[in-house]
RNA sequence: GCCCCCAUAGUCUAGCGGCCCAGGACGUCACCCUUUCAAGGUGAAGAUCGCGGGUUCGAAUCCCGCUGGGGGUACCA
């Protein structure tokens, strides 16, 4: 599609039709967040800016499975889940299907090896004999010489008789493909320009293995052409080899894509994000109860920004506004407590009150604090929870959070708590039962929906028992909850209800004086 | 070791030759609001734009070198 990119180039050319764009991981564990931000921008990039700059834009998932050792079951499904989680679709794909069927690797195999035998009849791959001990015996020895590592071309030039005779024994064997020994080969990236290489500083890799599966470097050149992939997006891991995917495509007669070399993301040590710092899988993400919309806001703000003011993004805005070739080059480090901070907006803020309910109602079911039903306003206690989320929404930063935040109004017992949480500092216990008993014996006539009045009343209990407002209403505070932090009072015990107050009115203040007696 | 990429506050970023002795956000700190805890509001500290050379009337912005960080160096992707 192109031979150099300029200064500033444009991600999409003007006689390009259609964008199709691909994400093509291996089924090898769980989906790694980068991962999953390589797929929002691939989608925000073939869904967003594509049709905005007047093109059709198609996305699609491609499972490279060439590596049948290292294969891990249900890996593909976990991954589907977790990105059809987040929101991303794609438009073809291993299970949707599509024109360019199949979407799985291992189910393509007799292209590769096609493939690989024309390059061999062309002059531009060979078969190599040599035996993983020797190869290891090779690298160790440059190694040792200080030299450029790699293999050291031992069966490039072997003559047509002796690999025949090679073959006719029965040798294994793999095939390399020959790289040009002199000049330069030139990698353009959509984010850096040209990347330039020494080609006698590279190496003859293999593109086809002994089992007959290709490589990666074979398998994703390929499968590329082959689908039509106008921009190849991945990680920058992928940047030392380009330039072997660049002669590929030369030796094939095959136009190049646009390369787009995605930045990585750093750990807070430096170096690749890992397991050690709290989770990198998707799925540690959801378990651990954040939105999807907080995670994809913050990927866009990892790498990319609008105007370098705006924080909040909804994924149409960002559909509305995301360019690949403004994604920086340059890594970045993952930042969680930003993260928290977007979870937490989000929940505040910008989730509409309806929607937090419902998110919340699988977290309460798993804890057990209401009864197991459906995940939708079908549940026989939604209204309930609606009204909570509403009451306890800003207080909320995690999905996790909602559970023990809310027991205290869903569940008919409290749990056991210390007595010395019901009587505040400066306060004597025998004020805090004063209160408490002066406050169980107004009650039975107190309209708790009128918040105002419940109010009024308790500040002038206050006053009578010659309290103050707040030593008056921590005690009542605690009684009804269990603990010292809740959300403001009249609403508190409103929701809590009158029978429930008047029961655990009456355990606070056993508790009061089983403390007296002691 | 060799090859490659990257470089603005602790972190994410704005900046594309004069509007920048550098703007926004997270985090930190202070204050305000207040019945607790959140949420919210206001403000502060924090960057000699990694260092050194150029180019230019003028550079965070362009060029070169260095340093630092990162990636790759497999019949793994």
């Amino acid at each position: 599609m192109t031979d150099t990119v300029s200064e500033r180039p444009k991600g999409i050319p003007e006689d390009l039709k259609e964008v199709r764009v691909r994400f093509a991981p291996s089924p090898t564990g769980s989906l790694h967040i980068g991962g999953a931000r390589l797929v929002m921008y691939n989608v925000l990039f073939a869904h967003g800016q594509a049709p905005r700059e007047g093109k059709t834009g198609k996305f699609i998932l491609r499972i490279e499975d060439t590596d049948r050792k290292r294969l891990i079951e249900g890996s593909v499904e976990n991954l589907m889940d977790g990105l059809r989680w987040l929101g991303l679709e794609w438009d073809e794909g291993p299970d949707v299907g599509g024109p360019y069927a199949p979407y799985v690797q291992s189910e393509r195999k007799h292209s590769y090896a096609e493939v690989a035998e024309r390059l061999v009849e062309n002059g531009h791959a060979y078969r190599c004999f040599c035996t993983p001990e020797r190869l290891q015996a090779v690298r160790e020895e440059k190694q040792k010489n200080k030299l450029p590592p790699g293999y050291d071309r031992h069966c490039r030039n072997l003559s047509a008789e002796e690999v025949q005779a090679k073959l006719d024994a029965g040798e294994t064997h793999v095939i390399r493909f020959k790289m040009p020994l002199d000049g330069e080969t030139v990698v353009p990236d959509l984010l850096r320009g040209n990347i330039v290489y020494q080609n006698d500083t590279l190496e003859d890799l293999v593109i086809l293995k002994t089992d007959g599966y290709p490589t990666y470097h074979l398998a994703v050149v390929v499968d590329d052409h082959e689908m039509d992939i106008t921009h190849v997006t991945r990680g920058p891991e992928w940047i030392p080899t380009a330039p072997l995917h660049v002669q590929l495509y030369k030796a094939l007669g095959w136009d190049l894509p646009i390369f787009a070399h995605m930045p990585l993301i750093l750990s807070p040590n430096g170096g690749k994000l890992s397991k050690r710092h709290g989770g990198v899988s998707l799925n540690d993400f959801r378990e651990a109860g954040y939105l999807p919309e907080a995670l994809l806001n913050y990927f866009a703000l990892l790498g990319w920004s609008l105007d370098g003011k705006t924080e909040i993004y909804s994924f149409d805005d960002l559909l509305k506004h995301f360019r690949l070739e403004n994604v920086s080059p340059s890594p970045s480090t993952f930042d969680r407590q930003k993260l928290d901070w977007l979870n937490q907006q989000w929940i505040n803020h910008h989730l509409a009150v309806e929607d937090l309910a419902k998110r919340v109602l699988p977290w309460l079911m798993k804890d057990g604090v209401i009864e197991q039903g459906p995940e939708d306003e079908t549940h026989p206690r939604y209204a309930e929870v609606l009204k909570l989320t509403g009451l306890l929404k800003d207080r909320i930063h995690f999905l996790t959070d909602a559970p023990d935040l809310m027991s205290y109004f869903l569940v008919d017992e409290l749990p056991d708590y210390d007595s010395a949480l019901l009587v505040p500092k400066k306060v004597e216990p025998a004020q805090a039962l004063a209160a408490l008993e002066a406050f169980a014996a107004k009650l039975p006539e107190m309209d708790l929906a009128d918040l105002d009045g419940t109010e009024a009343t308790m500040r002038s209990m206050a006053e009578e028992l010659g309290m103050k407002p707040g030593q008056f209403f921590m005690p009542v505070r605690v009684a009804a909850t269990g603990r010292t932090q809740s959300p403001g009072l009249f609403e508190t015990l409103e929701a809590v209800g009158k029978d429930r107050l008047m029961e655990r009115l009456g355990i606070a203040v056993g508790k009061l004086h089983a403390l007296a007696n002691n």
